[in-house]
RNA sequence: GGCGGCAUAGCCAAGUGGUAAGGCGACGGUCUGCAAAACCGUUAUUCUCCGGUUCAAAUCCGGAUGCCGCCUCCA
Protein backbone atom coordinates (compact mmCIF):
# COMPACT_ATOMS: atom_id res chain seq x y z
CA UNK A 1 0.00 0.00 0.00
CA UNK A 2 1.25 3.22 -0.37
CA UNK A 3 1.65 6.79 0.87
CA UNK A 4 -1.66 8.86 0.84
CA UNK A 5 -0.94 12.40 1.53
CA UNK A 6 -4.08 15.14 2.23
CA UNK A 7 -4.02 17.82 0.15
CA UNK A 8 -5.27 21.09 1.30
CA UNK A 9 -5.67 22.30 -2.41
CA UNK A 10 -7.73 19.55 -3.29
CA UNK A 11 -9.49 18.68 -0.09
CA UNK A 12 -8.88 15.35 -0.50
CA UNK A 13 -6.09 12.78 0.43
CA UNK A 14 -4.52 11.79 -2.56
CA UNK A 15 -1.93 9.20 -3.48
CA UNK A 16 1.64 9.88 -3.20
CA UNK A 17 3.89 10.56 -6.56
CA UNK A 18 6.71 12.00 -5.97
CA UNK A 19 7.74 14.57 -8.79
CA UNK A 20 11.25 11.87 -9.23
CA UNK A 21 11.10 8.42 -8.28
CA UNK A 22 12.18 7.65 -5.29
CA UNK A 23 13.17 11.17 -3.95
CA UNK A 24 10.99 13.46 -2.25
CA UNK A 25 11.67 17.42 -2.26
CA UNK A 26 10.20 19.12 1.14
CA UNK A 27 10.02 22.67 2.35
CA UNK A 28 8.58 24.19 5.15
CA UNK A 29 7.80 27.46 6.08
CA UNK A 30 10.43 28.62 9.15
CA UNK A 31 9.92 30.87 11.41
CA UNK A 32 10.67 34.77 11.42
CA UNK A 33 13.47 34.99 13.96
CA UNK A 34 12.40 38.24 15.89
CA UNK A 35 11.36 36.22 19.38
CA UNK A 36 11.42 32.70 21.09
CA UNK A 37 9.81 30.07 19.69
CA UNK A 38 6.57 29.06 21.65
CA UNK A 39 4.45 25.33 21.26
CA UNK A 40 2.88 26.53 18.52
CA UNK A 41 6.26 26.30 16.84
CA UNK A 42 7.06 23.63 18.30
CA UNK A 43 4.20 21.49 16.81
CA UNK A 44 4.87 22.03 13.07
CA UNK A 45 8.42 21.26 13.71
CA UNK A 46 7.55 18.06 15.50
CA UNK A 47 4.75 17.46 13.02
CA UNK A 48 7.34 18.32 9.63
CA UNK A 49 10.21 16.45 11.86
CA UNK A 50 8.04 13.02 11.71
CA UNK A 51 7.22 13.73 8.62
CA UNK A 52 10.59 13.30 7.34
CA UNK A 53 11.39 10.80 9.87
CA UNK A 54 8.49 8.60 8.20
CA UNK A 55 9.72 9.53 4.28
CA UNK A 56 13.31 8.32 5.14
CA UNK A 57 12.36 5.19 6.59
CA UNK A 58 10.03 4.45 3.59
CA UNK A 59 13.58 4.53 1.30
CA UNK A 60 12.80 8.19 0.24
CA UNK A 61 15.82 10.50 -1.03
CA UNK A 62 14.47 13.09 1.09
CA UNK A 63 15.64 17.03 0.38
CA UNK A 64 14.33 18.89 3.36
CA UNK A 65 14.74 22.85 2.80
CA UNK A 66 13.45 24.78 5.94
CA UNK A 67 13.86 28.68 5.87
CA UNK A 68 14.52 31.43 8.18
CA UNK A 69 12.55 34.43 7.91
CA UNK A 70 15.53 36.91 9.15
CA UNK A 71 14.58 40.39 7.68
CA UNK A 72 10.97 41.85 8.09
CA UNK A 73 9.08 44.29 9.49
CA UNK A 74 8.90 42.47 13.02
CA UNK A 75 12.64 42.44 13.57
CA UNK A 76 12.82 46.21 12.13
CA UNK A 77 10.39 47.03 15.08
CA UNK A 78 12.55 45.04 17.40
CA UNK A 79 15.70 46.21 16.48
CA UNK A 80 14.48 49.86 16.79
CA UNK A 81 12.89 49.27 20.25
CA UNK A 82 15.66 47.19 21.78
CA UNK A 83 18.05 49.76 19.64
CA UNK A 84 19.88 46.74 18.46
CA UNK A 85 21.04 45.68 15.02
CA UNK A 86 18.45 43.79 13.32
CA UNK A 87 20.81 41.61 12.23
CA UNK A 88 21.72 40.92 15.49
CA UNK A 89 18.10 40.52 16.61
CA UNK A 90 18.47 37.37 13.89
CA UNK A 91 21.08 36.43 15.36
CA UNK A 92 20.37 35.98 18.59
CA UNK A 93 16.62 34.24 17.87
CA UNK A 94 18.23 32.15 15.38
CA UNK A 95 20.56 30.35 18.42
CA UNK A 96 17.54 30.53 20.64
CA UNK A 97 15.46 28.26 17.73
CA UNK A 98 18.19 25.81 17.19
CA UNK A 99 18.79 25.56 21.33
CA UNK A 100 14.92 24.45 21.28
CA UNK A 101 14.69 22.25 18.11
CA UNK A 102 17.65 20.14 19.51
CA UNK A 103 16.58 20.01 22.91
CA UNK A 104 12.91 18.90 20.97
CA UNK A 105 15.36 15.96 18.99
CA UNK A 106 13.93 17.82 15.34
CA UNK A 107 16.48 16.84 12.96
CA UNK A 108 18.18 19.41 11.09
CA UNK A 109 17.09 19.85 7.51
CA UNK A 110 19.34 20.26 4.34
CA UNK A 111 19.28 23.58 3.68
CA UNK A 112 18.21 26.33 5.80
CA UNK A 113 18.41 29.40 4.00
CA UNK A 114 18.28 32.50 5.24
CA UNK A 115 16.24 35.22 3.31
CA UNK A 116 18.83 37.86 3.37
CA UNK A 117 21.25 35.02 2.07
CA UNK A 118 19.24 35.16 -1.34
CA UNK A 119 18.47 39.07 -1.86
CA UNK A 120 19.65 38.54 -5.43
CA UNK A 121 17.35 35.69 -6.02
CA UNK A 122 14.17 37.64 -5.00
CA UNK A 123 15.44 40.83 -7.18
CA UNK A 124 15.67 38.42 -10.11
CA UNK A 125 12.28 36.71 -9.35
CA UNK A 126 10.54 39.91 -8.94
CA UNK A 127 11.87 41.40 -12.04
CA UNK A 128 10.72 38.90 -13.69
CA UNK A 129 7.15 39.49 -12.63
CA UNK A 130 7.73 43.21 -13.49
CA UNK A 131 8.97 42.21 -17.26
CA UNK A 132 5.85 39.68 -17.51
CA UNK A 133 3.25 42.52 -16.30
CA UNK A 134 2.16 40.82 -12.99
CA UNK A 135 3.58 43.33 -11.36
CA UNK A 136 3.67 47.12 -11.29
CA UNK A 137 5.98 49.61 -9.76
CA UNK A 138 4.68 52.43 -7.19
CA UNK A 139 7.39 54.52 -6.38
CA UNK A 140 9.66 51.80 -5.34
CA UNK A 141 7.42 49.68 -3.95
CA UNK A 142 6.50 46.51 -6.46
CA UNK A 143 3.39 45.04 -6.09
CA UNK A 144 1.81 42.18 -7.24
CA UNK A 145 -1.63 42.28 -9.18
CA UNK A 146 -3.43 39.79 -8.06
CA UNK A 147 -5.46 40.29 -11.14
CA UNK A 148 -3.06 39.38 -13.73
CA UNK A 149 -3.30 35.70 -12.02
CA UNK A 150 -6.12 33.57 -12.93
CA UNK A 151 -5.75 31.25 -10.63
CA UNK A 152 -5.58 33.35 -7.16
CA UNK A 153 -7.63 32.34 -4.67
CA UNK A 154 -7.60 28.38 -5.78
CA UNK A 155 -5.12 27.25 -2.91
CA UNK A 156 -7.38 29.17 0.03
CA UNK A 157 -10.55 29.06 -1.84
CA UNK A 158 -11.29 32.17 -1.88
CA UNK A 159 -12.55 33.55 -5.31
CA UNK A 160 -11.12 36.90 -5.85
CA UNK A 161 -14.47 38.63 -5.61
CA UNK A 162 -15.84 37.02 -2.27
CA UNK A 163 -12.51 38.32 -0.98
CA UNK A 164 -12.87 42.00 -2.35
CA UNK A 165 -16.11 42.70 -0.57
CA UNK A 166 -14.68 41.61 2.72
CA UNK A 167 -14.36 44.72 4.69
CA UNK A 168 -11.53 44.06 6.47
CA UNK A 169 -8.93 44.98 3.54
CA UNK A 170 -6.84 47.90 4.36
CA UNK A 171 -7.32 50.55 1.28
CA UNK A 172 -3.79 51.28 0.18
CA UNK A 173 -4.05 54.08 -2.56
CA UNK A 174 -0.85 52.51 -3.88
CA UNK A 175 -2.47 49.61 -4.86
CA UNK A 176 -4.40 48.76 -7.90
CA UNK A 177 -6.56 45.71 -5.82
CA UNK A 178 -6.31 45.78 -2.33
CA UNK A 179 -5.70 42.12 -2.13
CA UNK A 180 -2.24 43.46 -4.23
CA UNK A 181 0.47 42.70 -2.04
CA UNK A 182 4.43 43.76 -1.85
CA UNK A 183 6.76 42.20 -3.46
CA UNK A 184 9.65 44.46 -2.58
CA UNK A 185 9.16 47.60 -0.20
CA UNK A 186 10.88 50.63 -0.83
CA UNK A 187 13.79 51.43 0.98
CA UNK A 188 13.13 54.00 4.06
CA UNK A 189 15.14 55.76 6.47
CA UNK A 190 16.36 53.66 9.17
CA UNK A 191 15.74 50.31 7.44
CA UNK A 192 18.34 48.09 5.83
CA UNK A 193 17.72 48.30 1.96
CA UNK A 194 19.67 46.30 -1.07
CA UNK A 195 20.13 47.79 -4.80
CA UNK A 196 17.75 46.49 -7.01
CA UNK A 197 17.28 47.62 -11.24
CA UNK A 198 13.52 48.35 -9.54
CA UNK A 199 14.96 50.76 -7.04
CA UNK A 200 16.61 50.33 -3.44
CA UNK A 201 14.49 48.48 -0.91
CA UNK A 202 13.75 45.35 0.94
CA UNK A 203 12.24 41.96 0.32
CA UNK A 204 8.19 41.70 0.99
CA UNK A 205 7.56 38.39 3.31
CA UNK A 206 6.05 35.89 0.59
CA UNK A 207 8.63 36.19 -1.74
CA UNK A 208 11.75 34.40 -0.25
CA UNK A 209 10.08 31.55 -0.28
CA UNK A 210 9.25 31.36 -3.30
CA UNK A 211 12.75 32.05 -4.36
CA UNK A 212 14.49 29.86 -2.38
CA UNK A 213 12.09 27.20 -2.61
CA UNK A 214 12.85 27.19 -6.62
CA UNK A 215 16.36 27.66 -6.17
CA UNK A 216 16.91 24.59 -3.34
CA UNK A 217 14.02 22.42 -4.69
CA UNK A 218 13.20 23.11 -8.87
CA UNK A 219 9.43 23.44 -10.09
CA UNK A 220 7.50 21.60 -9.05
CA UNK A 221 8.44 20.10 -5.80
CA UNK A 222 7.10 17.29 -4.00
CA UNK A 223 5.39 18.82 -0.67
CA UNK A 224 5.41 22.47 1.06
CA UNK A 225 4.00 22.53 4.26
CA UNK A 226 3.37 24.65 7.22
CA UNK A 227 1.14 25.67 9.71
CA UNK A 228 -2.72 26.19 8.74
CA UNK A 229 -2.88 30.32 9.35
CA UNK A 230 0.34 30.13 6.57
CA UNK A 231 -2.63 28.85 3.69
CA UNK A 232 -3.87 32.69 3.56
CA UNK A 233 -1.80 34.60 2.31
CA UNK A 234 1.04 33.46 2.29
CA UNK A 235 1.13 30.52 0.72
CA UNK A 236 -1.21 31.69 -1.84
CA UNK A 237 0.62 34.20 -2.34
CA UNK A 238 3.96 32.59 -2.68
CA UNK A 239 1.90 30.02 -5.43
CA UNK A 240 0.58 32.95 -7.21
CA UNK A 241 3.73 34.50 -7.70
CA UNK A 242 5.82 31.87 -8.33
CA UNK A 243 3.55 30.42 -10.84
CA UNK A 244 3.15 33.87 -12.74
CA UNK A 245 6.49 33.81 -13.09
CA UNK A 246 7.26 30.36 -14.40
CA UNK A 247 3.85 29.74 -16.26
CA UNK A 248 3.82 26.47 -14.54
CA UNK A 249 3.07 24.34 -11.69
CA UNK A 250 4.89 25.39 -8.20
CA UNK A 251 3.83 22.40 -5.30
CA UNK A 252 2.10 18.96 -5.46
CA UNK A 253 1.33 18.91 -2.06
CA UNK A 254 -0.04 21.33 0.22
CA UNK A 255 0.33 20.27 3.97
CA UNK A 256 -1.06 21.62 6.83
CA UNK A 257 -0.55 21.10 10.60
CA UNK A 258 -3.60 22.46 13.04
CA UNK A 259 -3.38 24.78 15.71
CA UNK A 260 -2.18 24.72 19.45
CA UNK A 261 -4.87 26.00 21.70
CA UNK A 262 -4.63 26.54 25.67
CA UNK A 263 -6.55 25.68 27.90
CA UNK A 264 -9.54 25.66 24.83
CA UNK A 265 -8.69 28.97 23.86
CA UNK A 266 -6.48 30.09 21.00
CA UNK A 267 -3.21 30.74 21.64
CA UNK A 268 -1.79 34.58 21.61
CA UNK A 269 -0.03 37.64 22.36
CA UNK A 270 -2.93 39.67 22.91
CA UNK A 271 -4.17 37.46 25.37
CA UNK A 272 -0.88 36.85 27.08
CA UNK A 273 -1.43 32.82 26.80
CA UNK A 274 1.58 31.63 25.18
CA UNK A 275 3.83 29.05 26.31
CA UNK A 276 7.36 29.14 25.15
CA UNK A 277 9.16 25.89 24.16
CA UNK A 278 12.04 26.81 27.09
CA UNK A 279 9.28 27.49 29.82
CA UNK A 280 8.08 23.96 28.99
CA UNK A 281 11.20 22.26 28.98
CA UNK A 282 11.77 23.61 32.44
CA UNK A 283 8.84 21.41 33.90
CA UNK A 284 8.65 18.42 31.32
CA UNK A 285 11.25 16.36 29.44
CA UNK A 286 10.60 16.98 25.86
CA UNK A 287 9.00 13.54 24.37
CA UNK A 288 6.36 14.31 26.49
CA UNK A 289 5.47 17.35 24.36
CA UNK A 290 6.26 14.86 20.96
CA UNK A 291 4.10 12.06 22.19
CA UNK A 292 1.23 14.77 23.07
CA UNK A 293 1.15 16.05 19.81
CA UNK A 294 1.68 12.82 17.86
CA UNK A 295 -1.54 11.36 19.89
CA UNK A 296 -3.64 13.93 17.96
CA UNK A 297 -3.62 13.97 14.11
CA UNK A 298 -1.84 16.62 12.82
CA UNK A 299 -4.30 18.69 10.55
CA UNK A 300 -6.90 18.53 14.26
CA UNK A 301 -6.51 22.14 16.80
CA UNK A 302 -5.33 20.99 19.92
CA UNK A 303 -5.92 21.67 23.23
CA UNK A 304 -3.11 22.09 25.36
CA UNK A 305 -3.91 21.55 29.06
CA UNK A 306 -2.15 20.12 32.05
CA UNK A 307 -4.51 17.56 32.26
CA UNK A 308 -3.37 16.11 29.03
CA UNK A 309 0.17 17.29 29.16
CA UNK A 310 0.11 15.01 32.72
CA UNK A 311 -1.38 12.29 30.68
CA UNK A 312 1.36 12.22 28.09
CA UNK A 313 4.26 12.61 30.39
CA UNK A 314 2.75 9.11 32.65
CA UNK A 315 2.51 6.96 29.06
CA UNK A 316 5.75 7.95 28.12
CA UNK A 317 7.14 6.92 31.37
CA UNK A 318 5.39 3.53 30.56
CA UNK A 319 7.58 3.59 27.52
CA UNK A 320 10.97 4.07 28.39
CA UNK A 321 10.53 1.05 31.86
CA UNK A 322 9.08 -1.05 29.33
CA UNK A 323 12.17 -0.58 27.24
CA UNK A 324 14.37 -1.05 30.28
CA UNK A 325 12.31 -4.27 31.20
CA UNK A 326 13.08 -5.94 27.82
CA UNK A 327 16.66 -5.29 28.22
CA UNK A 328 16.55 -6.82 31.77
CA UNK A 329 14.94 -9.98 30.42
CA UNK A 330 17.76 -10.60 27.67
CA UNK A 331 20.63 -9.43 29.88
CA UNK A 332 23.02 -12.26 30.25
CA UNK A 333 20.97 -14.72 28.29
CA UNK A 334 22.23 -17.08 24.82
CA UNK A 335 19.58 -17.24 22.25
CA UNK A 336 19.06 -17.94 18.11
CA UNK A 337 17.45 -14.94 16.59
CA UNK A 338 13.77 -15.62 15.60
CA UNK A 339 10.76 -13.85 14.10
CA UNK A 340 7.82 -12.86 15.88
CA UNK A 341 4.82 -12.63 13.89
CA UNK A 342 3.05 -10.38 16.33
CA UNK A 343 6.02 -7.51 16.33
CA UNK A 344 5.51 -8.24 12.56
CA UNK A 345 2.47 -7.44 12.52
CA UNK A 346 2.64 -4.59 14.46
CA UNK A 347 5.37 -2.69 12.06
CA UNK A 348 3.04 -3.53 8.98
CA UNK A 349 0.42 -1.69 10.82
CA UNK A 350 2.22 0.96 12.31
CA UNK A 351 3.19 1.81 8.56
CA UNK A 352 -0.07 1.24 7.20
CA UNK A 353 -1.40 4.26 10.19
CA UNK A 354 1.33 6.37 8.57
CA UNK A 355 0.86 6.03 5.04
CA UNK A 356 -2.67 6.84 5.69
CA UNK A 357 -1.84 10.37 6.10
CA UNK A 358 0.32 10.32 8.93
CA UNK A 359 -1.90 9.17 11.37
CA UNK A 360 0.17 8.62 14.15
CA UNK A 361 -2.26 8.52 16.78
CA UNK A 362 -3.27 5.26 15.61
CA UNK A 363 0.35 4.75 14.90
CA UNK A 364 1.02 5.17 18.10
CA UNK A 365 -1.39 2.63 19.36
CA UNK A 366 0.91 0.01 18.21
CA UNK A 367 4.06 1.04 19.99
CA UNK A 368 1.46 0.52 23.39
CA UNK A 369 0.07 -2.93 22.20
CA UNK A 370 3.82 -3.93 21.71
CA UNK A 371 4.76 -2.22 25.10
CA UNK A 372 1.78 -4.61 26.87
CA UNK A 373 3.28 -7.79 25.03
CA UNK A 374 6.78 -7.19 25.83
CA UNK A 375 5.50 -6.81 29.57
CA UNK A 376 3.50 -9.77 29.49
CA UNK A 377 6.53 -11.72 28.17
CA UNK A 378 9.15 -10.68 30.29
CA UNK A 379 6.52 -11.29 33.80
CA UNK A 380 5.96 -15.04 32.57
CA UNK A 381 9.69 -15.45 32.87
CA UNK A 382 10.01 -17.77 30.33
CA UNK A 383 13.30 -18.23 29.07
CA UNK A 384 12.38 -19.58 26.03
CA UNK A 385 10.32 -16.33 25.20
CA UNK A 386 13.35 -14.29 25.26
CA UNK A 387 14.22 -14.41 21.41
CA UNK A 388 10.30 -13.26 20.75
CA UNK A 389 11.15 -10.64 23.22
CA UNK A 390 14.12 -9.43 21.56
CA UNK A 391 12.06 -9.33 18.70
CA UNK A 392 9.41 -7.72 20.50
CA UNK A 393 12.14 -4.72 21.47
CA UNK A 394 13.48 -4.37 17.87
CA UNK A 395 10.02 -3.64 16.39
CA UNK A 396 9.17 -1.23 18.87
CA UNK A 397 12.53 0.74 18.59
CA UNK A 398 11.66 1.08 15.20
CA UNK A 399 8.39 2.43 15.67
CA UNK A 400 9.46 4.44 18.42
CA UNK A 401 12.47 5.73 16.39
CA UNK A 402 10.29 6.52 13.60
CA UNK A 403 8.19 9.12 15.81
CA UNK A 404 11.01 10.45 17.42
CA UNK A 405 10.25 8.62 20.81
CA UNK A 406 12.53 7.18 23.15
CA UNK A 407 15.21 8.76 21.48
CA UNK A 408 16.93 9.52 25.20
CA UNK A 409 17.92 6.74 28.25
CA UNK A 410 15.57 5.85 31.07
CA UNK A 411 18.19 7.23 33.56
CA UNK A 412 18.28 10.72 32.05
CA UNK A 413 14.48 10.89 31.84
CA UNK A 414 14.02 10.08 35.40
CA UNK A 415 17.58 12.05 36.61
CA UNK A 416 15.54 15.07 34.83
CA UNK A 417 12.45 14.36 36.13
CA UNK A 418 13.79 13.42 40.03
CA UNK A 419 15.72 16.64 40.05
CA UNK A 420 13.12 19.14 38.73
CA UNK A 421 10.68 17.68 41.72
CA UNK A 422 13.11 17.57 43.99
CA UNK A 423 14.00 21.05 43.58
CA UNK A 424 10.48 22.57 43.18
CA UNK A 425 9.48 20.64 46.64
CA UNK A 426 13.23 22.25 48.64
CA UNK A 427 14.39 18.77 49.26
CA UNK A 428 17.69 16.88 48.10
CA UNK A 429 18.63 13.33 47.13
CA UNK A 430 20.44 12.68 50.22
CA UNK A 431 16.96 13.14 52.13
CA UNK A 432 15.22 10.57 50.68
CA UNK A 433 18.20 8.37 50.69
CA UNK A 434 17.98 8.67 53.98
CA UNK A 435 14.60 8.01 54.74
CA UNK A 436 15.04 5.03 52.48
CA UNK A 437 17.78 4.30 54.29
CA UNK A 438 15.79 4.58 57.39
CA UNK A 439 13.07 2.31 56.48
CA UNK A 440 15.37 -0.44 55.02
CA UNK A 441 16.63 -0.79 58.69
CA UNK A 442 12.82 -0.49 59.92
CA UNK A 443 11.70 -3.49 57.82
CA UNK A 444 14.83 -5.76 58.21
CA UNK A 445 13.62 -5.30 61.84
CA UNK A 446 10.18 -6.15 61.00
CA UNK A 447 9.07 -2.65 61.78
CA UNK A 448 6.97 -2.36 59.17
CA UNK A 449 4.25 0.53 60.73
CA UNK A 450 7.64 2.48 60.86
CA UNK A 451 8.27 1.23 57.34
CA UNK A 452 5.28 2.35 55.96
CA UNK A 453 4.75 5.80 58.19
CA UNK A 454 8.49 6.51 56.07
CA UNK A 455 6.28 5.24 52.85
CA UNK A 456 3.96 7.38 53.35
CA UNK A 457 5.76 10.75 54.14
CA UNK A 458 7.61 10.20 51.05
CA UNK A 459 4.19 10.24 49.23
CA UNK A 460 3.13 13.25 50.31
CA UNK A 461 5.87 14.68 49.22
CA UNK A 462 5.85 13.36 45.56
CA UNK A 463 7.88 10.11 46.09
CA UNK A 464 7.46 6.92 45.34
CA UNK A 465 9.05 3.94 46.24
CA UNK A 466 9.27 0.51 44.66
CA UNK A 467 10.50 -2.85 46.64
CA UNK A 468 12.38 -4.63 44.04
CA UNK A 469 14.56 -7.66 44.06
CA UNK A 470 17.65 -4.94 43.18
CA UNK A 471 16.66 -3.18 46.43
CA UNK A 472 14.38 -0.31 47.21
CA UNK A 473 14.45 2.12 44.21
CA UNK A 474 12.14 5.37 43.69
CA UNK A 475 10.20 7.40 41.32
CA UNK A 476 8.32 10.99 41.03
CA UNK A 477 5.00 10.18 41.51
CA UNK A 478 3.62 10.79 38.06
CA UNK A 479 -0.02 10.55 38.54
CA UNK A 480 -2.22 13.96 38.72
CA UNK A 481 -4.42 13.83 41.98
C1' G B 1 -21.15 39.11 5.89
C1' G B 2 -18.03 35.14 3.20
C1' C B 3 -15.23 30.40 3.55
C1' G B 4 -13.93 26.10 6.37
C1' G B 5 -13.64 22.66 10.48
C1' C B 6 -15.27 19.92 14.69
C1' A B 7 -19.08 17.21 18.11
C1' U B 8 -16.88 9.45 19.83
C1' A B 9 -16.63 6.49 27.42
C1' G B 10 -15.11 10.12 33.63
C1' C B 11 -10.89 12.84 30.65
C1' C B 12 -7.62 12.82 26.03
C1' A B 13 -8.15 10.53 21.33
C1' A B 14 -8.11 7.21 16.41
C1' G B 15 -11.62 5.51 13.25
C1' U B 16 -15.17 8.33 6.31
C1' G B 17 -20.08 2.13 4.63
C1' G B 18 -19.48 -3.92 7.55
C1' U B 19 -20.69 -3.94 13.28
C1' A B 20 -16.27 1.11 18.32
C1' A B 21 -7.79 1.51 18.32
C1' G B 22 -4.70 3.45 21.99
C1' G B 23 -3.47 6.56 26.40
C1' C B 24 -4.96 8.53 31.29
C1' G B 25 -8.37 7.36 35.26
C1' A B 26 -11.63 3.92 38.05
C1' C B 27 -12.99 -0.99 39.88
C1' G B 28 -11.88 -6.48 40.68
C1' G B 29 -7.79 -10.14 40.49
C1' U B 30 -2.38 -12.01 40.33
C1' C B 31 2.16 -10.40 42.74
C1' U B 32 3.74 -7.84 47.62
C1' G B 33 4.82 -7.71 54.98
C1' C B 34 1.99 -3.38 52.94
C1' A B 35 2.72 -0.91 48.43
C1' A B 36 4.43 0.35 43.55
C1' A B 37 5.48 -1.39 38.72
C1' A B 38 3.76 -5.08 35.37
C1' C B 39 0.10 -8.43 33.77
C1' C B 40 -5.16 -10.45 33.50
C1' G B 41 -10.34 -8.94 33.66
C1' U B 42 -14.30 -5.09 33.85
C1' U B 43 -15.32 0.02 32.37
C1' A B 44 -19.31 3.38 24.99
C1' U B 45 -24.96 -2.38 22.49
C1' U B 46 -23.03 2.90 21.05
C1' C B 47 -20.57 7.63 18.39
C1' U B 48 -24.75 15.80 19.95
C1' C B 49 -30.07 15.58 18.24
C1' C B 50 -33.97 14.71 14.27
C1' G B 51 -35.01 12.75 9.56
C1' G B 52 -33.29 10.12 4.91
C1' U B 53 -30.28 6.63 1.56
C1' U B 54 -28.58 1.38 2.20
C1' C B 55 -28.95 -5.58 3.34
C1' A B 56 -25.62 -2.64 6.50
C1' A B 57 -24.03 4.31 8.79
C1' A B 58 -19.95 6.98 14.07
C1' U B 59 -18.89 6.90 8.87
C1' C B 60 -23.02 9.07 3.02
C1' C B 61 -27.24 12.94 2.29
C1' G B 62 -30.70 16.83 4.45
C1' G B 63 -31.96 19.64 8.75
C1' A B 64 -31.30 21.39 14.00
C1' U B 65 -28.16 22.62 18.15
C1' G B 66 -23.40 23.63 20.23
C1' C B 67 -18.13 24.79 19.85
C1' C B 68 -14.01 26.58 16.97
C1' G B 69 -10.76 28.51 13.05
C1' C B 70 -9.68 31.70 8.77
C1' C B 71 -10.87 36.19 5.89
C1' U B 72 -5.38 41.16 9.44
C1' C B 73 1.03 39.86 11.49
C1' C B 74 0.83 34.75 13.15
C1' A B 75 3.29 27.79 13.40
Amino acid sequence: MGLKVYNTISGKKEDFTPVTEGQVKLYVCGVTVYDHCHIGHARSAIVFDTIYRYLRSKGYDVTYVRNFTDIDDKIIRRSHAENIAWQEIGQTYIRSFYEDMDALGILRPNHEPRATEHIGDMITLVDTLLKKGHAYNVGGDVYFSVDSFRNYGQLSKRPLEEMMSGARVDIDEKKKNPLDFALWKASKEGEPSWDAPFGAGRPGWHIECSAMSTLFLGNPFDIHGGGKDLVFPHHENEKAQTEAATGGKFVNYWVHNGFVNIDREKMSKSIGNTLLIRDFLKEYHPEVLRLFYLSNHYRSPVDYNSQSIEDSNIALYRLYYTRERAAEAQKGKMFASQSYEMADEMVRKFNEAMDDDFNTALAISYIFDLSKDINRMVDEKDESAVPLIVAAETAYEYLADTLGLLQDTLESLESQGKSRHLARMGLDVAFVENAINDRIEARKAKDFQKADQIRTMLAEKGIMLLDTPKGTQWRIKTSVS
